[in-house]
DNA sequence: GATGAATGAGCTTTCATTCAT
DNA sequence: CATGAATGAAAGCTCATTCAT
């Protein structure tokens, strides 16, 4: 938890470390993560990194914490619980985008948090976020299962697995592809692309990759 | 590249080196594997380990390299190219068990190398390794829309991601289910319980999540 | 030596700030005590403190000095002297007590300052306090040996040093026995224990050790 | 404890190294004790010492190990527990007076460590040496005293305070005054200052203060 | 070639002190 | 004057790499 020190500070400057903190965990592993080089960025004093926070793990925890709840404030803006999953994501392309857009480095973030082996804190991580996040998954498609929405014949934490790899792995091919086609920060893709590519990988999640 | 050193040692004292490498770099983030540690394993001074390689990344290299054709090898013997993806997943069961059985840590050390973040040579790795491996995917793919295996009205890309993210999420979750139920290193699972989570896989992936 | 500022604050708020800077350097060495505590534990700034003094060896030395000043008044308060030293020990049992209950912190800061080696300052402290104290010490001895309270065939230093260190041993143990039986502040012990204990000590001081 | 690294240096090194840790611990508190500085003193580089040793922690219990066996040795040559107290310090005065001379930075740390507030490990190393040490005293005094060396009508636990504490002023007087009279290394004192006030110190000790 | 001790750059963290408000 | 955020020197510790034997 960040000192008080730190949140009785300028909102607009506790947005610059907050958001300097969450773009150098979301790029590079903890390890690496040099706060010299964070304090450089935000042009303050290394000292003043640690009046602000306990310690580097703190700086981490609480850049997740922003991280995911930014996140959350996206889905439940959507009621995600009583949505049929597919229609969301057929219907939510737009704002799926514009979140990946706006919440790119929070989103990266909380992959690499979640998934990546190079944390020291994996556990502590995973019991803090990652059990509640395939939990809610989970009575999503349980929900849904119910309504009639997808088929029921499937363990449902299966087909969360399921879910949650091939989409990941989408979000990260666009993520990549864009950050490719541009090295600057504006982060622009062809929409359009994006909206096709998108539509596709729904049919292939609805329908599956047989041949008819 | 290996030195000539290396080269020259008895056979059995290169595969002790070389998965004594592999089970650490598949185990832990590149920044904490320790290369004293390693070299204690093996019996051999650390200050060998630098006759036989030129530094620690290309020990990491090295690994990535071996690993990589460990598996190429089990691929390759089935002719992946010209089978039925489908019918590969669903037939070879057993020999993916038992080649996760038997290459769990080079399969850990190429998944870790290629999709985590730890590595500060990720490009490189990405450049030199999952390039061909994808392609190689999505060559599999072409072959099987070509022959009418599988729907071919969406673009063999975004079906290779989508397997990829989908299995691999899927073979995660088996292993840590496995590595958790038996701290040994005997890597024991319940046969049935993977064959029945394979088969519904199978079944998501051919016919999708909808419901019929 | 406190600045100006210090001294013009109200004799309330001089009194805090004395009484927690003497707690402070009585209960740790210099290097552990946190100016930024004080400050908390005195409601104050710690840029504040910096206001008062300038810098933490002020601090110090200003807390030595009020310290040793009420020792010194209540010791005055005696005609020390004058006084028999060995009635002085023995009768005045009960004040003795009192002092090291009231001036505990104030105690336990000289004895610290004196004879511990924790001090960046010691020869300087020793310059300014100790000579004093233990010049004064064998000045008593003089007179009580010209008196002829006590033996005068031994080097009056020699007493002097023997005395101090019996007895401050004595009081060691005495305080330590008295802060472990009760953690609270209240410094409670057995009035009966003590003064049994330093009678005893007392026969030892005026008749030595040896059988009889 | 030491790592295997430390252990298999040449003596002579050993010897460098152990006797730098106790110079240096015993004439500066903890904390003020830069690794780096004994580090430079051995011709050795900072990262070696952490080669040698756990941490600076290790290094400094190590030391007082090494200071306290050395020490030990001296006293179990004298079959301590079965020695008259009176004649032990009577009679061993040279003995004694070339002990603080070749053991004195061993003595000083002993004495640091045993009863200076400095360190952050007191009640770890009184636990361990302390304990064992003032209780080896009382045996020696309830020895004396079923002997009829010593007087039996005073608690013997009270008598090892009393001891105790008189004779380490004595020491730490005899020690000040041979370092101050000369900074060279070479600690010379005119023995006969030394025999008379040791000889005086233990008459009072026998005999008392008070006047006969 | 093998060994393992030696090296030092580089990182985290602390805290007395300064300084702008 | 009071405040408390800002500073940065300094210390502990790690580990890839080198080097003398």
């Amino acid at each position: 938890m960040p000192k008080a020190t730190f949140l009785n500070l300028a909102q607009e400057k506790k947005d610059l470390i907050t958001d300097a903190l969450i773009k150098h965990f979301a790029t590079k592993p903890y390890h690496l993560v040099d706060i010299s080089d964070v304090a450089k960025e935000c042009r303050v004093a290394k000292g003043s990194m640690y009046q602000y926070f306990e310690n580097k793990k703190d700086m981490y925890f609480y850049t997740i914490e922003v991280a995911y709840e930014r996140f959350l404030q996206l889905l439940t803006k959507m009621d995600m619980v009583h949505v049929n999953i597919l229609d969301y994501y057929e219907n939510s392309l737009e704002s799926v985008w514009n979140a990946m857009k706006d919440l790119r480095y929070e989103y990266m973030l909380l992959e690499m948090a979640f998934f990546s082996h190079d944390s020291p804190f994996k556990d502590e991580i995973n019991e803090k976020f990652l059990k509640q996040s395939r939990d809610f998954l989970v009575e999503i498609i349980k929900y849904n299962q119910k309504q009639g929405f997808i088929r029921d014949d499937i363990d449902p934490l299966l087909i969360g697995i399921f879910l949650e790899g091939a989409s990941f792995y989408m979000k990260k091919f666009i993520i990549e592809k864009a950050l490719n086609e541009n090295n600057t920060t504006t982060f622009e893709l062809d929409i359009d692309y994006f909206k096709d590519a998108i539509s596709q990988f729904i049919k292939l999640l609805k329908e599956g990759i047989a041949k008819k």
